[in-house]
DNA sequence: CCGTATCCAGGTCGATACTG
DNA sequence: CAGTATCGACCTGGATACGG
């Protein structure tokens, strides 16, 4: 038996929890991105994604810095200087995520081009 | 170092990949009920999902039909009689989804009152 | 350089009514 | 019992312009 099968919808809650960590279109590319460990200016991480606009970067990073997920240093230069870095909290969800990944990936090759869905993506076939 | 922090952009693919299987408002809460692993009916479902309607949760099982999640069996009787089941590609995802709400369990109780997300769930304190 | 403010388009989801 | 059809509200995210 399996722990979802013990406490039925009890584990629900938490698990929308995480995914309402990661939710929205943005907050997991910043997550890769983040997971280095390395801090990274506003900018950078703009050039990483760069489909993403100023309001859903400010607004992303934002809400992960209020989840504990993210944080952020910022130097009274100008111009102005400002670091976000991945907290404890966040790089301890680097594990479980990784655990998505390895299901994903040995799950979406099963169908013939879900491969298409990495349009942003460098992932070998 | 992690394999996030290895590949980088390279497990975005397949985390996306993962996340839309179980996207949409309803698709984890039908897999927590069909976790157990038995078949179950439609109105079944329907009523361990009070505040669900009958287009959403059929939208929903057609969509985890079609991503080969869920089995239909269909026992052509009157009145109709259709079981749906977790398929074995559906029970492997139990384990990674548990690893989320290891994650969740350990991170949402930290906040003050991030409990109060549990409307519908009845886990403790 | 690092944001904010405003407005708008598209998609998801729900309400309601109906069917084999 | 197990769905379908239609319509509309809401909400997320994008475009654009501006500010400290």
């Amino acid at each position: 038996m399996n722990k979802i099968n013990e406490t039925d919808e009890k584990l629900l809650c938490p698990i929308k929890y995480t995914l309402g960590i990661v939710g929205g279109k943005w907050k997991l590319p910043i997550i890769c991105i983040l997971s280095s460990g390395e801090p990274y200016r506003f900018n950078y991480i703009k050039k990483r994604l760069p489909e993403i606009t100023n309001m859903m970067l400010t607004q992303s990073l934002k809400e992960m810095e209020a989840s504990g997920m993210v944080g952020r240093k910022q130097f009274n230069e100008v111009p102005p200087h400002v670091e976000y870095t991945l907290t404890e909290k966040g790089k301890s969800l680097l594990k479980p995520l990784e655990s998505l990944a390895e299901w994903g990936i040995e799950n979406m090759h099963q169908e013939a081009d879900n491969l298409s869905l990495c349009e942003n993506c460098q992932a070998e076939k």
